[in-house]
DNA sequence: CTTTTCTTGTGATTATTTTCACATTAACAG
DNA sequence: CTGTTAATGTGAAAATAATCACAAGAAAAG
């Protein structure tokens, strides 16, 4: 089984290129087209597709078309995908309103808050009371569920969630998540990405065409 | 030179452990107490230090103070570290909103817009018109950006951020931006980061514990 | 039909990151 | 003061990930 999130990351990547490429009028793409897109090797591109038994035609590259399905069917695209938000704050609220995700078979079919006056049934996405999460997340049987509740909340959030069913959580809350073995956390802790972008540039060295910037 | 990124990030966590620990009570700290904090192993700890030159007392630990103090300057959160951010829509306003990086010694001091009529300079953080960015980067020595504009706008407004003197960029449209070597890009695409979440629960066995849910 | 060209697919190699294993030493107990 | 214990610090080893190098085969050219 593939445990590399950077290659899963990267076949994402490749599919999203793809889909620009399509509109370009491409039919075929090389391997070379592919990395040029998303900004590795093209050796990386063949290793990666290479795992996942997906084959081209020597000299002829790969039909856009059939690696576009392929990609999708590795991704779970070939299939609306049920998400739930908790915590209707700056970012859940972000997240969503965001409109991209439909096109990628990402669905948000409701959000949780435990502040009653954001609860509302009646906005696109329905935001319901935190309570009710358990058992709406066994009643349609969702798997994927993002954090977006303050940090203090964020442990006990997971464990309800986790509790009621879901195996996958994108979690914000600046904090560690604990759990099994069988639970798929994310952490996107924006905090720390732009903590690691500030080091980087403190530490790098000033070059040339930095310097009289 | 350092250029492991989880390496950074994880110092990132040891600080906000720390933190943590201390509030605790902890006047002293183990390698195994952050290693349980952050989920890595006490030799990752120690590692990491090492890389550094950060140094305990054998038998002793490290006094958290002094700790506290060594990775705050590695981190470059002895001195506010100024930020601006490009695109205030959802994402742009909920990381304008937020309120924890104040703590963190991160300052987002200006945002930019296209569309004049999300422009005011009387909010918290004033909301300027796009083309008064270069400028505003000069004026004010501006090093580190966020990108949270549209992707079709993404690589051009990248383009004009680095060419004021812009060296850090968190880019969270979900584009690959192409900028020289001596700019720091650090891509946030939560569309990825969702579909990475997706495939491994798509794919992870379902095991005795999560089989009945 | 044969040769050349171009691109895939992958084993081998190299690089990077993590884990192991243990020497070292400070603190403590007796 | 001496032995024991519990921690650090770091080379060596292992695991993981990326790159290299090239055989193989399809398409195009001659
Ligand atoms: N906004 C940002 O830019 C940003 C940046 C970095 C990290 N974060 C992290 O993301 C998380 C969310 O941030 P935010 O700015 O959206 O916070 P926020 O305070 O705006 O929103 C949190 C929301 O969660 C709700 N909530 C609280 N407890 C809850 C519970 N138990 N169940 C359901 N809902 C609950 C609150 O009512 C609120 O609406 C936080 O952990 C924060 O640290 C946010
Ligand atoms: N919101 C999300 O949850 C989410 C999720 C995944 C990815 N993203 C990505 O993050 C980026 C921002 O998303 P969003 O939902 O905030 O979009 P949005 O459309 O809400 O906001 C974009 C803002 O940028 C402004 N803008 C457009 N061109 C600009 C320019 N050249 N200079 C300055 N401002 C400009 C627009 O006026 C708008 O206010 C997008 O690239 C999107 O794909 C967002």
């Amino acid at each position: 089984m593939i445990t590399n999130k950077n290659c899963i990351i990267r076949l994402s990547r490749y599919k999203n290129s793809l889909h620009r490429l399509k509109t370009l009028g491409f039919v075929k793409v090389f391997s070379d087209n592919l990395a040029d897109a998303v900004g590795v090797t093209s050796e990386q591109v063949r290793k990666d597709f290479s795992l996942f038994g997906i084959t081209g035609n020597k000299r002829g590259g790969y039909t856009v078309d059939a690696l576009t399905e392929k990609l999708n069917t590795i991704l779970g695209k070939d299939r609306v995908q049920n998400v739930i938000v908790v915590g209707l704050g700056n970012i859940g609220t972000a997240l969503t309103k965001y409109r991209g995700f439909e096109k990628e078979c990402i669905k948000i079919t409701a959000a949780f808050e435990a502040d009653a006056a954001k609860c509302s049934r009646k906005t696109a996405v329905p935001i319901l009371p935190v309570e009710e999460m358990p058992e709406y997340i066994r009643k349609n049987s969702i798997k994927i569920g993002i954090i977006a509740v303050p940090d203090v909340a964020a442990q006990q959030t997971a464990d309800i969630m986790i509790g009621a069913g879901i195996r996958g959580i994108l979690n914000f809350a600046p904090i560690s998540l604990r759990c099994s073995e069988d639970v798929v956390i994310n952490n996107v802790n924006l905090e720390l990405e732009l903590e690691s972008v500030i080091y980087f540039v403190n530490t790098m060295p000033v070059t040339e065409s930095t310097a009289s910037k």
